[in-house]
DNA sequence: TTGTAGGCGTTATCAA
DNA sequence: TTGATAACGCCTACAA
């Protein structure tokens, strides 16, 4: 049987009052009291119950987190460092998979209000979820992580992914590349349309009008991107590389590439979005943007952290924390053709 | 001001147990009733107070996931699988990283404790944890997974790890090598030891002795592995074959090689253990075991389910699920080089 | 400094 | 079929 604090008190022969205070090491307690209290826990082996604390305290300690799929890279290493700053606090996390549906998004907007987490981290599906919302209004600590719609009123931690992009395409312009093709994840989604405005305006400021036939959609998916990238290679004019936007896609992409036998760098440049761990051992060596993931989770943590125990005093906490992507250099986008060429 | 039933129960006309009934649908309840309930409920924006509810029903449909670290592929891929099947029957999963950390394990475990979760799901870091075999003698529920310590009594989901590694083992030495290296996890957890049984017994069944100099341990991390393999590469006799045994470590090993212009296969053949995504990717791709990890969650979470559902009575189970890998055949074993030779 | 008693929001019992 | 009322296990006035 599970010990309680009632029993915890009688064989410490004391009120539950007493034992709870010297537990919860507050309040007037005798020094012997106190003792005998912490021994007589220690012997029988008491642990208190969360959840009847949690009731009568109304905080539980616990954190929400929903992302899309914690099997894409960015979202593993933002959720490990959500979970390393929240467990040095005494927090738990509670992991939510959304699969970028408003729907399953919305269900697990309301178990998460039903189990009373003390806080919420999320990566929106969508520009706009009305629930959500009446959670935030609802006074709610919400952190909005990666994508951060303007409709939304909450602190966001984001990524500045236009110049992101910006940067990955220019990269590819200076190497003479022309025709680039695009590899979108869902529009509507911020930082697909962020990635996809940054893609724009390097094409712009380098005079290379956008060509609706070089932008297509992954959705997010490798295999949906891998048809994209069959696409691509098929054109009559094919692309002469291609700019694509996270790495499941990029995965996607490559894979399609490798199939067809399309000679990377010569036939078709590529910059991704994301740089994986074995980026480097490509064929060839990948150049991508790479991002700050494991820090965006820990400071969304951190900043979740710090409204939460804030309090209702300021509220009004709609900070926008932006963190610069960088673009790592090595071999995809034909870096030593060109050298070789000048 | 959050909804509570005795608000619904007032507007409503009726009381708090008839609003219960109703709304929990069970037991007796007029239509005209719980018709009545239900709109009210609707209209003020009702929602149940989980924590309350758990404290009456035991139960808090939440179950705890203790893995070393959610950023090694196989880990987040099994918990993917966990939260899929965990989802569908309502239930919310806590992730906890342990870091192959015994103290940060039974931290977990305390936590995991008091906040009465109705299952748990661990990979164990080490052989043995007290506190994890006081959580079985009192009745929770819980499941290893992928890692199955004999001393430990309840269910397992587990790799045929030796028949794996035995496979990848005997495969590098049908082409031709001798000198095979194995790059270890850590000893005393199983998944390393059985791995490192497969590789021992694969020599053996090719009368070659197990040389003390080709095993070495990466500790499940990259840049250790990264040095070990240095180690490795500046033998006078370096091994002509290495045997990684995860994914993290492979990556490790990989980019050694690379830094240092070992040619692969010719100087050095590689199998890995885990078979991520980009193995077709690499130069050369990779030829590795893989591991039915996402099924190892979703089976580890319906066998732990149905031993909630099933309750006390059938305590006893210890059943072991034991699921095969296979390996993926490529090139980076000299599986080309042996063709042409033959 | 201690203990009594009330309450957190549900569910469950049982008499009406 | 309904509705007081008692749990669930803990915290915390407040009175002693």
């Amino acid at each position: 049987m599970r010990k309680t604090l009632k029993d915890v008190a009688k064989k410490a022969g004391v009120s539950t009052a007493v034992a709870s205070r010297a537990l919860g090491s507050y309040g007037y307690v005798s020094k012997e009291a106190r003792e005998k209290v912490l021994k007589v826990a220690e012997k029988i082996g008491y642990q208190p119950d969360a959840i009847a604390r949690s009731l009568m305290t109304q905080k539980t300690h616990t954190i929400g987190i929903i992302i899309s799929d914690i099997t894409t890279i960015f979202f593993t290493s933002a959720v490990r460092g959500i979970e390393d700053v929240a467990r040095r606090d005494g927090y738990n996390v509670i992991l939510c998979n959304s699969d970028e549906n408003l729907q399953k998004e919305t269900e697990y907007l309301k178990v998460i209000y039903e189990k009373k987490v003390d806080g919420l981290i999320i990566s929106m599906s969508a520009k706009t979820n009305s629930y959500l919302k009446k959670l935030i209004r609802g006074g709610l600590p919400v952190v909005l992580l990666d994508r951060g719609p303007k409709e939304i009123k909450a602190t966001k931690v984001i990524i500045d992914n236009v110049s992101g992009a910006y940067e990955a395409v220019n990269h590819l312009i200076k190497l003479g590349r022309r025709r680039i093709g695009v590899i979108n994840g869902i529009a509507g989604v911020t930082t697909s349309d962020e990635r996809f405005e940054g893609y724009k305006r390097a094409l712009k400021d380098n005079d290379i009008l956008v060509d609706p036939e070089l932008v297509k959609y992954g959705e997010f998916k490798m295999e949906k991107t891998r048809q994209v990238t069959r696409q691509f290679i098929e054109m009559t004019h094919p692309p002469d590389a291609l700019f694509v936007t996270n790495e499941v896609m990029t995965t996607g992409a490559l894979l399609a590439l490798n199939e067809n036998n399309v000679r990377i760098p010569e036939e078709i440049a590529i910059v991704g979005f994301d740089d994986p761990v074995w980026a480097p051992l490509m064929k060839p060596p990948l150049t991508a943007v790479r991002q700050p993931s494991y820090s965006v989770g820990t400071i969304a943590c951190q900043t979740l952290l710090q409204i939460i125990n804030k309090g209702d005093r300021e509220r009004t906490s709609e900070e926008e924390i932006v963190l610069k992507p960088k673009l790592i250099t090595r071999e995809s986008c034909g870096e030593k053709l060109f050298k070789k060429r000048a």
